[in-house]
DNA sequence: CGTTTTGCAATGCGATCGCATCGTAAAACA
DNA sequence: TGTTTTACGATGCGATCGCATTGCAAAACG
């Protein structure tokens, strides 16, 4: 056989094909022979390491949640209202990175109004982040209700998110608000 | 010439079925084909109606912009409170109406990511829409930022309105979290 | 009443789609 | 060193795509 190629590492080289891909031109711009272009391989070799489009696009899905996870969880601070504060402009497409992966995510987003493959994980994300979140106003802020607080905070940053993407508010803008925001939640 | 056929009657007859079919299973989901067979016509009578499927799927977005705009132009309140509280709700998947178009809306939001031709708009409405509710917020609570209020307001509702539709938050759930929000703001 | 115009239905075309198949160079393994 | 297995590249197939073309029945119009 070949030179034993890293599996893995072939496969994410494709699925960041796929995810410049859709940020670039939306998911329906996804196609084997276009994912082949991007990534500058044949496309027998993208058949190779994805037996049908849809593992691959699930592939994808799972990567960019990997990579949004990974970031949220590089962020750090001991004072709990910074915390809050970082994680939220994470969330938001501000740095290099976030305004790369936020396309991604903004198009399974809607992928999964029909899409309950999609959903499913999204549902458990967005339970577990309206617990930390709560966690940390909690700890800001005792008393009152954090998890209510937390699903509004949440809910304000997704919609932001997609504004942020449309052009509707510009970066600065939404950093703004972000504090805006949690100025009227931690008092 | 055959009968004189209300042409604008017809083409919002296949802008329905189009808003149908991106409902039930997405933007991509729409061919000249599929719609014709949703809306029970021949696929030629969709070519004589619009010349391309963009031109179609522009009429769709505009018929979904002004059917919003209308369910909000419907709802009225003395009370200024009650009139920005009964907007919000408007802009969730609440009412049966609204649960059939917010899905393409969705769609059309992912897709002004990419397409500006369909975000410009969009961000026209977004600023009205931050306008209109500035003026109640200052109109219910002198002072403040009624206009920081506004966006983040609309963010809040953004962002939950896809939460909804993706199964994250319940419609009670959601309703809730509007007098939440709305009682943090408005005192 | 004949002509013209309208509203389609039908068909076809080239492009592109996802996917299956086949062939093969090369390295790991016996 | 021979065999097997891996990693593809190439090609092809049927389905579907958007769109163009053609034909024609019927009603509005002079």
């Amino acid at each position: 056989m070949p030179k034993q190629v890293d599996h893995d590492e072939r496969r994410r080289q494709i699925g960041d094909a796929v995810c410049r891909l859709i940020a670039a031109r939306g998911l329906d711009a996804v196609s084997l022979r276009h994912v082949a272009a991007e990534a500058d391989v044949s496309m027998g070799r993208v058949q190779h390491y994805f037996a049908t489009k849809d593992e691959m696009l699930m592939f994808a899905f799972e990567m960019i949640s990997e990579r949004v996870a990974a970031r949220l969880g590089a962020v750090f601070s001991d004072d709990p209202a910074r915390y809050l504060r970082a994680i939220l402009l994470e969330l938001l497409p501000l740095s290099p990175a976030a305004r790369a992966e936020a396309p991604v995510l903004a198009a399974f987003l809607a992928h999964a109004v029909v899409e309950p493959r999609v959903a499913e994980p999204l549902r458990q994300g967005h339970g577990e982040m309206v617990a930390w979140l709560a966690g940390m106003i909690g700890a800001v802020r005792p008393g009152g209700d954090p998890e209510q607080d937390a699903a509004a905070l949440l809910a304000f940053a997704d919609g932001l998110m997609l504004q942020v993407l449309m052009g509707q508010v510009s970066p600065k803008a939404a950093e703004a608000l972000v504090d805006h925001q949690l100025g009227r939640v931690l008092t």
